[in-house]
DNA sequence: CCCTGATTCGC
DNA sequence: GCGAATCAGG
């Protein structure tokens, strides 16, 4: 898989969103998270508009100003994530990404924002083995579950279990 | 053990 | 330039 312009910008988009490296390269396809995140690296674009720059590692120097939040209860489910980056010195085009993520998330509340390939299976197609992710609004005529093959033991597949519960990053003994 | 991003370095 | 391996951390 090479880095066609637009994945690249696909890329850039999901990255400024605060996606973590993994679920970008989920959503892109073909490629690990270590691929985007060097990627990433290479397109100077780390830090997603914040921390500002000397990056030594053995000592924390990294503290991303994003908080997500997300709410996943029974056949509804609704993801809010708000995105508050403060690009003070930062480049520009940084601060760009980060409107533009922001606008991006008010104007497209449950939509297909953070989905992988799903097959789109009415609700009467899901069975045992099938993910029942529900993607879109269940008010709305596109409404769908993911259905990829969901193993059988969770309802969901491997990659909407991770997002079905803890957010990526806050997690805590729940269980 | 699950995950996160960062860095290194052979290709 | 690319990304697996590795590192450092939550």
């Amino acid at each position: 898989m090479n880095w066609t312009d637009e994945r690249v910008e696909l890329l850039k988009k999901l990255w400024s969103e605060g996606l973590s490296a993994s679920q970008i390269a989920a959503q892109l396809g073909g490629v690990s998270r270590n691929a985007v995140i060097g990627k990433v690296h290479r397109l100077k674009l780390s830090g997603r508009g914040k921390t500002s720059s000397t990056q030594t590692r053995s000592k924390k120097v990294n503290t991303t100003g994003s908080v997500r939040g997300s709410v996943h209860s029974g056949a509804s489910q609704t993801m809010v994530r708000t995105s508050v980056t403060k690009s003070v010195g930062a480049t520009a085009l940084q601060a760009e990404y980060a409107v533009e993520a922001v606008a991006h998330t008010v104007l497209k509340p449950a939509a297909d924002v953070v989905v992988p390939i799903s097959r789109r299976l009415s609700l009467l197609q899901l069975s045992e083995r099938t993910c029942k992710w529900p993607v879109g609004d269940p008010l709305n005529e596109d409404f769908h579950f993911c259905g990829n093959d969901s193993g059988d033991t969770s309802p969901y597949c491997t990659y909407h279990s991770k997002l079905a519960f803890q957010p990526a990053s806050e997690r805590r003994r729940a269980r």
